[in-house]
RNA sequence: GCUGCUGUAGCUCAGUCGGUAGAGCGCGUCCUUGGUAAGGACGAGGUCGUGGGUUCAAGUCCCACCAGCAGCUCCA
């Protein structure tokens, strides 16, 4: 007989045997009409599952989720995605289920299927989905152990489940289906009571994926869904996505000339119009004299270095693949580079070693300690050697190595510590040609980014003073919703280089701030940087959209690696911790990632062209030039639109060019010494005086106002990452 | 990188069955000289992503490459 724990604290006892649907009927029948799950200290089951069996605490603590709570709204949609399959399971001969769990937009179920499915099938299917909603049978989940699960999924035809069941479930003794009708899949569950629960749903999206998620594997077809428990919510998440759409800033940064790609200069390379530049050179400048108000001093580096470098940093060999070929001197040198691979995958017969020989020969080299009986061991030292005296650079693809060899430019005291070196350092990534995406993913970008080289004793003072320069770098430009990931390394990988003691001691270190700092962060196994755990600062935009923009990451490694030294105050030589940062992470990404938060409407600090002046006829021209010129004066970046169009012409163009301030002259304005004034958001504000202008406009730019940024009243876009509910 | 879709004027796009290219916006010139979101007329502008092939004939069909988009995978 188990006692029940409501959240209000009320404690009653139920029947053996007794569900959440029988607890929330027990209150009303309109709440166990609304109960889809329930949550038992943060466990999420079937509200048909008898709680004695969930739980042997005593009472058991029930909280029921509703249609109301945001997990519930997890639970419904992967039930969706069920319904889904079915639908697609009755259309389609020979269908394959692989995975469908949801993600924090929707859902989205991969199917192993001949036929290929487009947009044009979904009201065929979503129709068939309508028809299983509207029998609403109830999801029925049963446990099988292993041998009969296996039989079962064996005899329902399914491969990838049955080798699921083999590989990822090995230690799993008994498995759990659910069933609904003829349907039935394994899956870890928890569903909604029946699918008549589900009140608005959509077919979103076909796209290719591959089994597990790797490319060597069979290639399926996944279909991507939504679902709420109202439409209204479904109607509200549609506009939010064309809002997102609408906003999208490769379409406007072309249509408001701030960047370009162009075909003639390559892939993932951007081309910096005027007025994109402007906005980052003003984001430049602002950070600048912040960095010299805080203790950082310039530096510049090139933008190659020689690839030594980056092999005793680790970069070269870590990122290989994601990084341009090495420049070579010597015209053998790529048959070198590729002769080394090959060597390494042990992947070389005598035949093509031969012609490698005579390539070389043919080029006038000759490999000293090099023989065709030799050992892989002793060939690849051979070619390394002959590598080590010729020239060979790479792109640089991180600054941190200069900054390091700056550093180790001159011998340090502990007295000069911290050394805080700052470039806006350009680094280019050979990123996969998928991957490439506007500003926001390119192959050349330019960090904010900063070194710090400090004792042991100074990390926690200088890891705090990073943060609270991000966060006071974030505000400048309005973004004040964020949450910060600290991402720390996977204990038992081998992706990460260095001690783990001094791992452990990182992770401490950036906890410790983390925690002390009030700010709302949350932590991540294995995102951390090979070298160093992190803390990424994740921003919501006006629409709830989180991006990955300024990130703090803390580094013992390099230091080890370049063997950095300081002279402590006990006259031993004694290593620096090095704090690589980047409030703003890369130019590119930040830029992109602002004209999509403020749909290029930017504030008039950040404004490519802040003023424009409005003639009513061609006889204002000179009056026009003369105000301009005294904005001119104040700083302003303005423009005349000098072409003989109407007034009302001339501001639509500027209201759709998104000029934040549009000023009129006309001959009423000349006589009265001053300007009609119309904001962009506002419109008309009637006339002022030219100094009245004057001083309204430096005092929005100079404040850094931000205005017109509507945070939406929605909930926001989820991540699309998967959430869960499947094995 | 993989799978699918797309590539026509500066921009957004139309172009039927293979028969030598069209609109709107923008731009230029002229007319208009006006008070807060489109005044009018005329005009310039295209080797149809690149290279091959099929054909009497290719923007259109086929192949390869380049680039873009969506998704997957990746992100120091």
């Amino acid at each position: 007989m188990p006692n029940v724990q409501l959240p209000d604290g009320a404690v009653k006892e139920y029947p053996a045997g007794a569900t959440a649907i029988d607890v929330a009927r027990d209150i009303s029948e309109r709440l166990a009409q609304s109960t889809v799950a329930v949550d038992i200290n943060g466990f999420i089951a079937d509200a048909t599952r008898p709680l004695d069996e969930l739980s042997d605490a005593d009472p058991i603590p029930v909280k029921l989720l509703t249609n109301r709570d945001s997990e519930a709204l997890g639970v419904l949609r992967h039930s969706c995605a069920h319904v889904m399959a079915r639908a697609v399971m009755r259309l389609y001969e020979g269908v394959g289920l692989a995975f469908g769990p949801t993600t924090g937009n929707g859902f989205y179920y991969d199917f192993d299927l001949e036929q290929p499915i487009s947009e044009e099938d979904f009201p065929r299917i979503e129709a068939e989905m309508q028809a299983i909603i509207k029998d609403a049978e109830p999801f029925e989940r049963f446990v099988l152990p292993r041998d009969e699960a296996v039989q079962l999924v064996s005899d329902l035809d399914q491969e990838l489940k049955t080798e699921h069941i083999a590989n990822g479930l090995a230690d799993h003794p008994t498995l759990s289906f659910y069933r609904q009708g003829e349907f039935v899949d394994l899956c870890r569950g928890p569903h909604i009571p029946d699918a008549g629960r589900i009140k608005a749903f959509k077919l979103i999206s076909v796209a290719g994926s591959y089994w597990k998620g790797d490319a060597k594997n069979k290639q399926l077809q996944r279909l991507y869904g939504t679902a709420f428990f109202d439409k209204k919510d479904l109607k509200r998440y549609l506009e939010q996505v064309e809002e997102a759409k609408r906003r999208d800033h490769r379409v406007l940064g072309k249509q408001h000339h701030l960047f370009s790609i162009a075909n003639e200069v390559g892939q993932g390379l951007c081309l910096w119009l005027p007025k994109g530049a402007t906005v980052r050179v003003l984001l430049e400048d602002f950070i600048k004299k912040e960095l010299l108000r805080r203790g950082y001093d310039p530096v510049y580096s090139p933008h190659i270095g020689r690839a030594e470098l980056y092999e005793t940093s680790g970069h070269f060999p870590y990122y290989r693949d994601s990084q341009f070929p090495p420049l070579f001197g010597h015209p053998a040198g790529q048959l070198v580079d590729y002769w080394k691979q090959r060597l390494d995958a042990d992947d070389l017969n005598e035949d093509t070693e031969r012609d490698f020989l005579a390539a070389a020969a043919d080029m006038g080299v000759e490999f000293e300690g090099y023989s065709a009986a030799g050992s892989r061991e002793e060939k690849l030292a051979a070619l390394r050697k002959w590598e080590r005296q010729q020239e060979r650079y790479l792109l640089k693809p991180m600054n941190c190595p200069h900054h390091v060899e700056i550093y180790q430019s001159q011998p340090r005291s502990y007295r000069e510590l911290p050394v805080r070196l700052a470039e806006f350092g350009t680094v280019y990534r050979h990123e996969q040609s998928g991957e490439l995406n506007g500003m926001l993913r390119v192959r050349g970008l330019t960090q904010d980014d900063a070194h710090l080289f400090c004792t042991s004793e100074q990390v926690e003072q200088e890891f705090s003073d990073t943060l609270d320069l991000v966060k006071f770098v974030l505000q400048s430009v309005g973004l004040d919703d964020y949450r910060i990931q600290l991402s720390l390394r996977e204990p038992d990988s081998d992706k990460y280089v260095g001690d783990p003691g001094l791992w452990d001691r990182a992770e401490g270190t950036l906890r410790n701030v983390l925690s002390g700092s009030g700010l709302e962060f949350n932590e991540c196994e294995g995102e951390a940087a090979f070298y160093g755990p992190k803390a990424d600062f994740m921003v919501r935009d006006c629409l709830g959209r989180e991006w990955q923009l300024g990130t703090v990451q803390l580094d013992y490694n390099l230091p080890e690696r370049f063997n950095l030294e300081y002279v402590g105050a006990d006259n031993a030589p004694h290593r620096p911790v090095m704090i690589h940062r980047a409030p703003f992470g890369s130019m590119e990404r930040f830029v992109g990632m602002l004209i999509e938060h403020f749909a290029a409407a930017f504030p008039l600090w950040l404004a490519p062209e802040q003023v424009r002046l409005l003639g009513l006829n061609d006889d204002m021209l000179s009056y026009a030039q003369e105000i301009e010129s005294k904005f001119k004066q104040a700083g302003f970046r303005t423009s005349i639109d000098t072409r003989s169009a109407n007034i009302k012409k001339k501001i639509r163009d500027a209201q759709l060019d998104l000029i934040p301030y549009m000023l009129v002259v006309g001959p009423k304005d000349r006589d009265q010494g001053g300007v009609s004034v119309r904001d962009r958001i506002e419109g008309d504000l009637g006339f002022m005086t030219t100094e009245a202008a004057l001083k309204k406009l430096t005092e929005e730019r100079d404040h850094r106002t931000i205005r017109q940024v509507v945070k939406s009243n929605f909930e926001g876009l989820g991540s699309d990452t998967e959430e869960g509910h499947e094995y």
